[in-house]
DNA sequence: GCTGTACAAATTTTT
DNA sequence: TTTGTACAGC
């Protein structure tokens, strides 16, 4: 079940004891023990803790405590009396961090007598002041905020209404434009004279026109939560200069991270105090394609000057091992901050590096070793399932896993995928709620008119809108009016009376149930602490979550769902259920749908023993004692379309990303590739990952594959099999890989491919001439394929002719075969 | 207005 | 290969 814990921070005062404020200005300083949270910090970390006043940055390195020296930071603001808690703005990029955060705080051996009240996200901390100065953004305070799908929905209409082929232009590519223009924080007026030619110069335009809708809608996207407030800020000085004096110290993590507005969000507010703590690891920068400005951490020291700059580089989680490996690949990218993480840590296994025929087989072979590291009698200790994980590049790689894992009885769990409030009966659910609480929530009636099916199609819901439009009110007035005029005929008719008429109902419920709670902007600080505390009193009879029922049964929702007969019907049903019960949590319905747009989540903690499969995105901040991570082919990973896009960028980019995985070893860390992949449905072959040659040799073991399976492919997957022989899988099992012609041409093969070279290769480029052992015409076995005869030869890439016809191959996964080899199939 | 078929598209993801 | 969307036919 879902906590929401945001809504403790910032509304948690609610449920104190009320006190004064001089009682509260002096219980903020109160609460901390001595300095004894200083104690068990090291020396760089202590550092950070006591820099209080004045701009730091705060590099910290994957696994070296940087939580707990925020945590030991905070207590030394409150104790030193620089600042109470409510005075102190944390921000964090997820929610998941801000509740780590929170629980963190919760267990530590000081206490504070008053809730940070200001640590949460940027969204939800923009939130909370926009709901504040609305009217500033001609909105009003009870603006509701769109999720992705709405967004999309809106621009459909914007685009549709400006008379542009929705197919040529789709809604999605300009979702994608206008959300990288608020990431910069550009409004339409601001979009540089390069960018307008965006959607067929027509860009701005559409993007003025969302604007305006949303703006009519009483509503706002996730990007302009940022936008909104950094616009306020920029044009009332003596709003931004109410909440400079009361934010009095900045905590940010996650630096790295951050887009133009978030900085300029964050600029605004420290540029009087100056007294900002952003904590960040520009290696971990993963977000590049989302709008976070690596250069907002390389150049903090630009943007204040006289920043005292820290770095943490003790590394408490992995091995000397993992930790070397993860170093030599991540140096290889240019204009790093740098950083050299180190460990007292003395024993542990090898970063282990291993080839496969393809990626079944890839799957086949790490299911059977996490088994075999649950049971222990490695060379390491026995690790649980829950205690490892596979990271891939990208969800597609997931199915192989959870195929294997199904046929063979592993239990896994799978992070990621839709989001609880991204599944559609969560929305369609939630419209329903919307549409109760306002009912001049367009968005939501059109979501959910016809869903169940009331008969009511396009030109229904078109007469429905002209109705509307003619008059200007909302969709569900049109409708009543376009029932009442008669304007409708046969059976929609009826049904949509009857839908008008139940959300009246759940409306004037909803409106007996809450008397309005007007909330008028405070002028000044104090006034701005009493609003806080005197927010709406808890209301503990649960009429709310009756009447959520009554809707989703009234409504046939739910028995819509009951007559589905589709294997997914009865999941869905469990979490509308889960849905009605998360409501127990909130005081009204109003409540919930304030802030669910940003909190919600499926976080659910999940007892039993499982192997998490997920995404590295996904892992950043995780940490597991062993990582397998599969799939390290060029063009997987590095990502072909990341490299395509951003070149040199966003090669290093995907670098970063193989540094996170690796970091996220603590014990053991397992690398692979595959020969043959399939991808959208086509086989092909791939290459090893050009970051597997950046791996340093002296901290890497090169495993081959236990010729299980009828073969050493595994060896002939990376390694040498370019000399030709039955026995090749044999010698490359035994030799020095690394001294393998195979093991060089992969070196050589680093130096001449696209994009990028490694600026200081460690590795000689030798050997051009292994590159491809066959001539044309030579007979050569395929373990998929069979025998065949290379037709032509393009580097390293043969096109053998086998049985089934003609494939190009990579030359690394054919043998020599000489005539006689043939053996029948 | 609904349902079945054809076709195109296809990372990473938070809020 | 799969998934979602667009359009034609019922």
């Amino acid at each position: 079940m879902s906590r929401f814990d945001e809504d403790d921070a910032f509304e948690g005062a609610a449920a104190a004891v009320p006190q004064s404020l001089s009682q509260r200005a002096m219980a903020g300083a109160a609460g901390a023990r001595g300095t004894a949270y200083l104690d068990d910090l090291n020396p760089a970390q202590r550092e950070a803790a006591e820099a209080l006043d004045g701009p730091l940055l705060m590099l910290a390195g994957a696994g070296t405590g940087k939580t707990k020296t925020l945590m030991a930071r905070i207590a030394n603001l409150v104790a030193s009396g620089r600042a109470r808690p409510n005075e102190i703005l944390a921000v964090t990029f997820t929610n998941k961090a801000a509740r780590e955060m929170r629980e963190r705080l919760a267990k530590q051996p000081f206490h504070l007598l008053e809730p940070l009240r200001w640590m949460g996200t940027f969204h939800s901390i923009s939130v909370k002041i926009l709901r504040r100065h609305a009217e500033l953004a001609s909105l009003k305070s009870s603006f509701t905020i769109l999720d992705t799908d709405d967004q999309i929905r809106l621009m459909k209409q914007v685009i549709n209404a400006a008379n542009i082929d929705e197919k040529r232009w789709p809604a999605r590519q300009l979702a994608g434009i206008i959300d990288g223009w608020k990431n910069r924080a550009l409004t339409p007026g601001n979009v540089p004279n390069a960018e307008a030619a965006a959607f067929g110069n027509r860009g701005t335009e559409l993007y003025a026109a969302y604007q305006d809708r949303l703006r009519s809608l009483n509503a706002v996207d996730f990007g302009d939560l940022l936008l909104h407030v950094v616009t306020i800020f920029q044009a009332h000085p003596d709003v931004l200069a109410q909440y400079q004096r009361w934010l009095r110290y900045i905590l940010v993590d996650e630096y790295q991270d951050t887009n133009v507005a978030q900085y300029l969000w964050l600029r605004l507010l420290a540029q009087g105090h100056k007294n900002i703590c952003c904590v960040g690891d520009d290696d971990q920068s993963i977000y590049g394609w989302r709008g976070a400005e690596v250069g907002n951490i390389l150049r903090f020291e630009k943007d204040f000057p006289g920043a005292k700059v820290i770095r943490l580089e003790q590394n408490y989680r992995s091995t000397p091992h993992i930790l070397a490996a993860a170093s030599s690949v991540i140096a290889q990218n240019a204009g790093r901050l740098g950083k050299t993480l180190w460990t007292e840590e003395q024993a542990g296994e090898k970063v282990r590096l291993i080839g496969h025929w393809d990626g079944e087989e890839e799957a086949r072979w790490i299911g059977e070793e996490a088994e075999a590291l649950q049971r222990g009698g490695r060379r390491m200790r026995a690790v649980s399932l829950n205690g490892q994980a596979i990271l891939v590049r990208g969800s597609s790689q997931m199915r192989a896993f959870e195929d294997r894992f199904l046929t063979i009885g592993l239990p896994y769990r799978v992070v990621g995928g839709p989001r609880f409030y991204e599944r559609a009966e969560i929305r369609n659910a939630m419209a329903y709620f919307r549409l109760a609480v306002s009912p001049e929530d367009d968005l939501a009636f059109e979501r959910i008119v016809n869903t169940p099916k009331r008969g009511l199609g396009d030109k229904a819901q078109q007469v429905i809108q002209m109705t509307a439009r003619a008059d200007g009110t909302s969709l569900l007035e049109g409708a009543r009016y376009a029932v009442a005029a008669g304007k409708l005929g046969g059976k929609g008719a009826a049904e949509l009376r009857r839908f008008v008429e139940n959300v009246d109902r759940w409306h004037k419920a909803i409106a007996a149930a809450s008397p309005a709670t007007a909330r008028s902007p405070a002028e000044d600080d104090d006034e701005l602490i009493e609003l806080e505390v005197a927010s709406v009193p808890p209301a503990h009879d649960h009429s709310h979550v009756r009447l959520a029922e009554e809707i989703l049964e009234d409504s046939g929702y739910i028995a819509m769902w009951q007559n589905d007969k589709t294997p997914e019907a009865a999941g869905r049903l469990e979490n509308l259920k889960e849905l009605v019960k998360a409501l127990e949590q909130f005081d009204n319905l109003q409540g919930f749908l304030e802030h669910v747009a940003l909190i919600l989540d499926n976080s659910s903690e999940e007892e039993s023993e499982k192997i998490t499969i997920m995404t590295l995105h996904a892992a950043k901040g995780l940490e597991f004692p062993v990582v397998f991570l599969p799939g390290w082919e060029d063009g997987l990973f590095p990502s072909q379309r990341s490299m395509d896009e951003s070149g040199q960028k966003g090669l290093e980019e995907e670098r970063r990303l193989a540094y996170v995985g690796i970091t996220r070893a603590e014990e053991l860390c397992t690398i692979s590739f595959a020969g043959n992949r399939q991808v959208y449905g086509r086989w092909q072959s791939q290459m090893p990952s050009r970051f597997i040659d950046e791996l340093p040799e002296a901290d890497v073991e090169v495993l081959t594959p236990p010729g299980l399976y009828g073969g050493g492919y595994g060896a002939a997957a990376g390694f040498g099999s370019s000399s030709g022989g039955s026995s090749v899988e044999a010698r490359a099992a035994k030799a020095d890989v690394y001294n393998s012609p195979g093991w060089r041409r992969l070196q050589d093969r680093a130096g001449n491919r696209p994009v990028s070279q490694p600026k200081e290769s460690r590795h000689t480029v030798i050997d051009l001439d292994a590159v491809s052992a066959f001539d044309v015409g030579d007979r050569v076995f395929h373990q998929k394929f069979g025998y065949g005869h290379v037709q032509e030869i393009e580097g390293d890439k043969l096109a053998v002719a086998f049985a089934t016809g003609v494939k190009k191959i990579v030359a690394g996964f054919v043998v020599a075969a000489s005539e006689a080899d043939d053996v029948p199939f």
